[in-house]
DNA sequence: CGGGATCTTGAGATCGTTCAAAGTTTGTGG
DNA sequence: CCACAAACTTTGAACGATCTCAAGATCCCG
């Protein structure tokens, strides 16, 4: 339950419910927002935890991460600033979280209580309406997701986040070379991919070699040809 | 966005929102629903779709797919008797429908217009309520199914699917052996998994080596040792 | 300028795929 | 009811991609 949410009080605006409420409606909720610091690989919310959560992201990356019972851990899904975090209406009793939350930077939110979320929600129908739209959307996207982990190359893989972290930085294409940061290190991507560092490392050595990214050091890619790029993401989606 | 639905006129009695609406509530849906019946093979909903199809399933099973540029198909969910498939308020404006939804076997539901299940909502916030928090719960289920599709190994992908199919034809444990019938053939196992055919046939046959399940022929299985195959599905989820 | 964490690289092992062929089941028509 | 064809399943052998284990190299922070 991901969506792009407006917090009047908490200086971010984000895409999805601005354009469905004005912002006085708005209002109710944001009075009570709660402000929080989480720092890197601090956890908001742990798996089966009863205690439910309403939070809107402002600044810093979280992640939704599962861990097997071999202590293996996949992220899931990942969250930016301006995501909404928290299950309202959840089943009507209180549903146990199904994913640990944590921060992989550090992290600004705000953070509400459920039940005022829920009753804001029952008096804004179009809030609801847009967390609901927000949340159909994010499922087929979760579902794509499944369908390139079930098939892509480790290439592929590779090469796909980091397009996508390119649109993510906004910088969208230009043909001049561009650089981005990854947010992630060798390891996180590879709990996203469900990789091993190692192999991780190597498809970003290939591009390298191939011209189609530079890596001037830390997490910086220098993207050179945007096309190139596209195209190994592409084999196999 | 899959909800088990109660759909009066259609005979059937589904988990959701028939718990959260009386009867007579849900009158105005029911009453403007067209019985439909699709051949194994047909689609419902091709990606890309701009009329937007909501529908309840009586009878058979669907698969909702995802085709890459390769060819390759990956079937990202499963619908069942019971399950509701349609994206109501689509982000405002249309939203084309990102994954095929084709018949596995013979399928009759009870189609609705998209508008008269909008207005339906507005009109029952519980209603609106009840979908949004399956969604929710489907979403949290995704995500679980891609932590395992990125780890799992294939022995564990077959037998976590023997041990869900046990579990979605009613018959739950019981200490003596139970048959089933698996709702997909092998080619299917292997799209929805992401393995080949010859995978999943190999890992069917080393668990009825092991003594674990039985082959009688066809698509039926029988569970010989349940604790065993559950421990199987669980090596790396 | 260390020192720990992170990243890269190599060599060998493993798991799943590919290609190929034989064996079953299913459904249809005689 | 049987015969036959088509579709599906099983099995085998070789290949290839990714993982594992093991060193080095590099980066980042104090």
């Amino acid at each position: 339950m991901v969506f792009g949410n407006s917090c009047k009080q908490c200086g971010v605006r984000g895409q999805a419910l601005c354009g469905v409420l004005a912002d006085e409606e708005l209002a109710p909720l944001a009075a009570c927002g709660v402000q929080r610091s989480l720092a890197r690989g601090e956890t908001l919310v742990h798996a089966g935890d009863q205690a439910p959560i309403c939070a809107n992201i402002q600044r810093g990356l979280m992640k939704i991460s599962h861990i097997n019972p071999a202590g293996q851990e996949v992220i899931v899904g990942l969250l930016w600033p301006g995501d909404f975090v928290g299950t309202p209406f959840a089943g009507g009793q209180p549903l146990p979280a199904a994913h640990d939350i944590v921060a992989l930077t550090p992290v600004s939110l705000c953070q509400f209580p459920q039940a005022r979320v829920e009753r804001t929600m029952v008096a804004h129908p179009a809030m609801e309406r847009a967390l609901l739209s927000r949340t159909l959307a994010e499922l087929g996207a979760v579902r794509t997701r499944l369908s390139r982990l079930a098939r892509a190359t480790a290439l592929a893989r590779v090469a796909g986040f980091i397009t996508e972290s390119a649109h993510r930085s906004g910088v969208d294409d230009g043909e001049t070379v561009t650089t981005i940061e990854l947010p992630l290190s060798r390891g996180e991507m590879a709990d996203l991919l469900g990789l091993t560092i190692e192999t991780v490392s190597r498809q970003m050595t290939r591009l390298k070699n191939a011209g189609v990214i530079g890596l001037p050091g830390g997490r910086r890619v220098e993207i050179h040809d945007p096309d190139a790029l596209a195209e190994a993401a592409e084999e196999l989606v």
